[in-house]
DNA sequence: AATTTAATGTGTTGTAAGTACATATTTGTA
DNA sequence: TACAAATATGTACTTACAACACATTAAATT
């Protein structure tokens, strides 16, 4: 149903063409995710004969009665499912060259969410999680979209409690840190990390246990309301 | 010359009309000046009938053979003369009825210029320079996208030498003390905020006195390349 | 020539945050 | 019962930030 709304390449071909001064706008939507260790991003292959192979964000064309930030949360909930996510705008990419069938303005939107907490409904069976590091070309200026959405998100997290939204209900500090370790691509130490956090007062003591694990389990928490 | 490609508000309703996915863009720009110990923007007063007498930025459609980006720079100069000028995308605005006269997305660039050093070339006596804090109602959202402008300048003024932009060649710590200030909306301890500027190594120490101050003068500095 | 005025230039001390680093504890497993 | 693996925790050092006071300089005034 939705999928129905998603324009075709063909389309914006014919619609930026009708006038000198027409000029299609999009959105896209850099959706990360964590799962099994590993930071990724949910992205589809293009359907450009250009960029045939190449991976692509999910993006779609904005509709004249509908706002810019109402098209981001469409195309996510189109593409996932998801209906309650954080988005934020990043940056419009306007370069005359950007997309080979025309001249489209595109804003960029990231998005946070939990692969397995969330159920996703995938419809196209074309969209799949990659792990961000792997990434190298894209189609269209997509990898400087990503990296661009991927520098401003490593620029929040020490500053905004954004990262929660990336992890189940109930987690552990070593969770926590993994997943910054992730994101920021380094390594931290333990017990300052554990300091910092608890000086932000974004984390609640569930008093709780992990089970199950091989080794002496670690506390609960859940991210503060 | 410049001033011929501005379009005319009549043209964009007929633009914006033309097709049902027809969606003008345009770019608007936040231009901050500092003079006679003011903080000061550039605007113009607004052409439309709506908004008779309301202050707007200075903003035009983008045209479909120019980067966004580009067009920033375009009505930068065609308002100011200004050539050489720093330029900075903030925020992409784009709620459906933003634009009375149809749907106009626009994206927002902020730029910092020294009023007196550049001789403004300004052809059109409907711009003039207003005090930032004495801005109430604007036309269309622009007083959305002024304080989103501002904010983001406030944010970087302490992490990025943006600041030299607003002052003379030559300048004494004084002044840009009391331009932080401005900016601000703060006071300043003079002794703490030199220090903090000569840790951050933004400026060399010419070894030139003020000239012509009725009291001791101040050393001169001038921006680090 | 002496005094006043107004601003410049500098330093110390306490507090808070950041960094580096080592040991004892708990659980499951071999 | 010993081992593996990860948790939990504290201290010393360094760096940034905030509050605060006094001597100095040049021009203007008496």
């Amino acid at each position: 149903m939705e999928e129905r709304m998603l324009l075709k390449t063909a389309e914006i071909e014919k619609i930026s063409h009708l006038d000198y001064f027409n000029i299609a706008v999009s959105v896209d939507c850099v959706i990360f995710g964590y799962d099994d260790d590993q930071f990724k991003v949910l992205l589809m292959e293009s359907d450009l004969e250009e960029f045939k192979g190449r991976l692509s964000l999910l993006g779609d064309l904005v509709r004249p009665d509908e706002d810019l930030d109402s098209a981001s949360y469409r195309v996510l909930k189109a593409r996932t499912g998801l209906d309650d996510v954080y988005l934020q705008q990043v940056h419009t990419f306007g370069a005359v060259n950007r997309h080979p069938s025309g001249r489209v303005i595109t804003t960029a939107y990231y998005s946070l969410i939990n692969i397995n907490h969330h159920q996703l409904k995938i419809t196209d069976n074309q969209v799949h999680w990659h792990n961000v590091n792997d990434i190298r070309r894209m189609a269209f200026d997509h990898k400087e979209i990503l990296d661009t959405c991927l520098q401003t998100l490593r620029d929040q997290i020490m500053e905004h409690p954004v990262i929660f939204n990336l992890l189940p209900e109930k987690f552990s500090l070593r969770l926590l840190q993994e997943l910054y370790e992730a994101i920021l691509g380094v390594k931290l130490d333990r017990r300052n990390f554990r300091k910092k956090i608890m000086l932000k007062d974004w984390v609640v003591d569930l008093d709780e246990m992990e089970t199950e694990v091989p080794h002496r389990p670690g506390k609960l928490y859940r991210a503060k309301t």
